[in-house]
DNA sequence: GAGCGAAACGATAATCGTTATCAAGAACTA
DNA sequence: TAGTTCTTGATAACGATTATCGTTTCGCTC
C-alpha cells in the first residue's frame, strides 16, 4: 500500500478554523466563523467550516448550543462534562460544573422509570460588561 | 364601529389544533401535528398550525423544546415554571419541578456577575415502556 | 523528487423547518 | 343583515444545514 488509510489529515483549512476558534472567546455560529475567516483572508469554504466543526464536536474538542431561533453555536471546550453560562449580549461563555445538578437530573429520571439518561442545561444572562455599557462589546 | 377591534376569535381551525394537542400526550412538532390533523380529516393549513402554536406559546398555554436537530416541539403545559423529562422513543413528557436547580442556576450566574438570568433544562431518556418493548409505542 | 491512493476541499444544488405574503373567507357586533 | 376586522391557507421566500461530486491536496513509498 502507498498511503496510510483512515488517517486524519492536517490541512491548511482545518488549521485556520482551529486558530480562529481559539482566538474568539465565546460561542459563534458556523456562518459567523465562515465570514470571519473570509474577512481575515483565509480561503475556506463554508462546507469545510461545517465539516471541521462537526469533526471537533465528534472528537469532543468542541460543543454546541442552540439559539432560541435554532441556529447552532460552536465553541472549543474542555472534554469533561460541564454546562455553560452564556451572555446574551456578547456571547461570552463560562463553563460551569454542577455535580448536584447532574445527580438531581439522574434521580428525577430514575424516579420516573427512565433509563439511558442525558440532559441539557444552559444558563443565559447578561454579563457585567454588557450590563454596564448597554452595547454588547465585541 | 361594527366589530370589536383587537379581539381573538374562536375558529374551527384553532379548535382542531387545541383538541389534538389535548389528546396526544407528549411533545410533537408542528409538522407532525399538521399531518395528524390531515389524517383525521381536519382541514387546517400548515401556516395556521404554526400560527396557533405560536399563539399558545405566547399566551403561556404551551411551551417548546428543541430537538438536537433543531426541530421545534410543542406541548400544552401548566403555566408555572417547570422543566421536562422527555422520552427519546415515544416523546412522552413528564413535567418536573426543581427548586434546588433554579437556585443553583441563579447562584452560578450571580457568582459570575451575570444578571437578568434565565435557564434551559431538559432531561432526555428512555421511558419504561420503550425500554421494555424496544419499539417505541405510539 | 515522482507516483499514487485516500482524504479533504468547495462550489453548487438540494433539503428541511419555519416565516412572510396577500387575496379570499369567516367570525363577530350592532 | 351589513360591515369590519381578524383568520385562513396556498405559495413563495428564507436561512441554516447537508448532500453531491469533480478537483485538489496530503502523506506516504519508491
Amino acid at each position: 500500500m502507498k498511503a496510510t488509510p483512515n488517517a486524519t489529515r492536517n490541512t491548511r483549512q482545518r488549521g485556520e478554523v482551529m486558530a480562529l476558534l481559539q482566538e474568539v472567546e465565546g460561542a459563534r455560529s458556523a456562518q459567523q466563523l465562515y465570514l470571519l475567516l473570509r474577512e481575515r483572508g483565509a480561503k475556506v469554504g463554508l462546507t469545510t467550516v461545517y465539516r471541521t466543526l462537526q469533526m471537533l464536536v465528534d472528537a469532543g474538542d468542541a460543543d454546541t448550543t442552540r439559539l432560541p431561533g435554532g441556529e447552532q453555536l460552536f465553541r472549543l471546550c474542555s472534554p469533561t462534562h460541564h454546562h455553560h453560562l452564556v451572555c446574551r449580549g456578547c456571547g461570552k461563555t463560562v463553563e460551569v460544573a454542577g455535580p448536584a445538578v447532574e445527580r438531581w437530573a439522574d434521580e428525577v429520571a430514575a424516579d420516573n422509570g427512565f433509563t439511558d439518561v442525558g440532559h441539557t442545561i444552559e444558563i443565559f444572562g447578561t454579563c457585567r460588561d454588557c450590563a454596564a455599557g448597554q452595547a454588547g462589546p465585541a
